[in-house]
DNA sequence: TCTGGGGTCCTAGGACCC
DNA sequence: TCTGGGGTCCTAGGACCC
C-alpha cells in the first residue's frame, strides 16, 4: 500500500502559515512577473467566475471583487516549507519519495496499522507542527492514491481529508467518479481523444483493450491502465537522482531589443544554472539557448530559435559556460526583434568524478578552485555576492518585478517574521 | 498594457557498425 | 534484372507532470 500526502493549495497555505490574520481570505499566487494565477486557495478557487491558470489581468475583475490577496511568487519560501514537510512525513515511515514540492508518496508496507486511521494522524500531525492542510488518498498503487486523494479531498465533509482505496468495490466506484480529463497521467490531448471515442471516466478506460492502450498511448498508457486496475506498476522512488537536465527560462520585464541586455539576462541564467549543476556534482557536456518574441503579440514579428552548443570538454565551470552560451546566443539574435524571453539549459550531465577528458583542450585546475572559493563566499554571505561581470549591473532593465512577493521568513535572517501584528494574532492562538 | 517555469519519459527515424 | 541481416546510439518531437 502506498499514501499519497499532498498539501491543500500549497503556495498560498505556505503563505498564510506566516499571515493568520488572513486564513479566512481567499488569495492567490501569481506567476513570474505576476502574469498567470499558478495557485490558489479553496476561498478562491470557489469565487464564481475564477479561472485556475489564467492570467492575471484578466481576473482583475473578480479579484478586485472579492478582495483576494495576491502574491508574486516567492519559491525560495516554498522550496523551505516543502523540505520541512518532508522531514515531517519521515517521523512516520523512513520510505517517503518526495514527489513534487507539495507532494509526496509514503510506503505503507509493513506498517503494522489501520491505514485509513494512520492518515487521520499524518494529517493531523502535519496541521499541528506546520500549520499546512494536506489531503491524504491511500491505495494499492500510485496512480489509485491519485483518485483516493481527489476523492479525499472533494468529500472532504465525509473523509475528513483521508480516503482509502483497499477494495474493488470502492476503486469501481472512484473510477467511475473521476473524470477522463482529472486522471493522473491522461494530458489535454489524450483526454480529448478518448472522449471522442466515448470514454468518460476512468473506469471506462481501464476497460479498453491492453493492444490499443499499448499502441495509442505508448507504454505509459499501458502502464497507467494497469496501475488503475489495481497492478502495481510505478514502485517507490526514495532516491533523490541527480537532474538530467538543469535550465531556466524567464520572461523579461518589458520586451526588449538590446542585445547587451538580452546577453546580460542570458549570462545571468548561466550563472544560476552552473551553480545548481555544481551542487548535485554534474558536470554538462552541451549548453543549450533559445530566444523568443512575445507570440500574444500578434501584431509583433514573430520568432522562436534556439541552438544547443556542445562544449570542447563537459564543465561545470560557470565562466566556460557562459562564454559558450553567448557564442550561441550570438548566433540566434536577429537585430529588430522584441523579445520576451530567453532560456538556458545544461544537458547531456553526468556526474563530475568521471569526466572524460579532451586531447586538444586542457582544463586549468586552478579554475576549479577559484570556482569552489566563489560558491563558497555566496553561500557564506548571499547569491550574486561574486559574479561574473558579463551577467551585468543592468538587472533591473530585464528582470520582471515581484513587488508583492512575501518575505523569505525562514532563509534570510533580515526578513525573518516581524514582531507586528501578525505575531500578536499567532501568540494569540495560543501559538509561538 | 498585462498571458509561468522547470522538469521527465517514450518513440520513430536517421545514422552508423559489422 | 538482381542488392542482407542484425544490431546500437542519438535526437527531435510529443506527451505528460506540478
Amino acid at each position: 500500500m502506498f499514501a499519497l500526502v499532498d498539501i491543500n493549495g500549497a503556495f498560498v497555505s505556505m503563505e498564510y502559515v506566516f499571515r493568520p490574520g488572513d486564513r479566512n481570505k481567499p488569495g492567490v499566487v501569481l506567476s513570474n512577473g505576476d502574469g498567470c494565477i499558478i495557485a490558489a486557495n479553496k476561498l478562491a478557487k470557489n469565487l464564481p467566475g475564477f479561472e485556475m491558470y489564467s492570467p492575471a489581468f484578466q481576473m482583475e475583475e473578480v479579484l478586485k471583487k472579492y478582495n483576494v490577496l495576491r502574491f508574486s511568487p516567492n519559491f525560495e519560501l516554498y522550496v523551505d516549507m516543502s523540505r520541512r514537510f518532508i522531514e515531517e512525513l519521515k517521523c512516520f515511515t523512513d520510505r517517503v519519495e518526495m514527489y513534487s514540492i507539495d507532494e509526496a508518496f509514503l510506503d505503507m508496507d509493513f506498517l503494522n496499522v489501520d491505514y485509513t486511521e494512520y492518515g487521520h494522524t499524518i494529517r493531523k500531525a502535519i496541521l499541528k507542527n506546520l500549520d499546512l492542510p494536506v489531503g491524504i488518498g491511500i491505495a494499492p498503487t500510485k496512480a489509485l492514491c491519485k483518485v483516493a486523494s481527489k476523492v479525499a479531498k472533494k468529500y472532504i465533509n465525509v473523509t475528513n481529508g483521508v480516503f482509502t482505496i483497499d477494495n474493488e468495490k470502492s476503486r469501481i466506484k472512484a473510477l467511475k467518479w473521476l473524470k477522463i480529463e482529472d486522471v493522473w497521467g491522461i494530458g489535454r490531448r489524450f483526454a480529448k481523444k478518448l472522449q471522442a471515442m466515448g470514454i468518460k471516466n476512468a473506469y471506462q478506460f481501464t476497460q479498453l483493450p491492453d493492444s490499443w492502450v499499448r499502441s495509442n498511448m505508448t507504454v505509459v498508457g499501458l502502464r497507467l491502465k494497469h496501475e488503475l486496475q489495481g497492478i502495481s506498476c510505478l514502485s517507490l522512488n526514495e532516491i533523490d537522482d541527480p537532474k538530467k537536465e538543469i535550465g531556466t527560462a524567464k520572461s523579461f520585464g518589458t520586451l526588449l531589443s538590446d542585445y547587451e541586455l538580452i546577453k546580460e539576462a542570458t549570462s545571468s541564467y548561466v550563472e544560476y544554472c552552473a551553480g545548481k549543476l555544481r551542487r548535485q556534482n554534474s558536470v554538462a557536456s552541451a549548453i543549450l539557448i533559445h530566444l523568443e518574441t512575445n507570440s500574444f503579440r500578434t501584431q509583433d514579428e514573430q520568432y522562436y530559435n534556439r541552438i544547443v552548443v556542445t562544449l570542447p570538454v563537459p564543465t561545470s565551470d560557470t565562466a566556460l559556460l557562459i562564454r559558450h552560451a553567448c557564442d550561441g546566443l550570438q548566433k540566434i539574435f536577429k537585430p529588430g526583434l522584441k523579445y520576451k524571453r530567453v532560456g538556458v539549459s545544461c544537458i547531456g550531465l553526468f556526474p563530475d568524478s568521471s569526466i572524460q577528458g579532451n586531447l586538444f583542450f586542457e582544463t586549468n585546475p586552478k579554475t576549479i578552485k577559484l570556482q569552489k572559493t566563489v560558491d563558497f563566499l555566496n553561500m557564506k554571505y548571499e547569491q550574486g555576492t561574486i559574479r561574473l561581470a558579463s551577467s551585468g549591473y543592468n538587472r533591473q532593465h530585464w528582470e520582471s518585478k515581484a513587488a508583492l512577493r512575501s518575505p523569505r521568513y525562514t532563509t534570510r535572517l533580515n526578513e525573518i517574521l516581524n514582531f507586528g501584528e501578525d505575531v500578536l494574532a499567532l501568540q494569540f492562538k495560543g501559538k509561538n
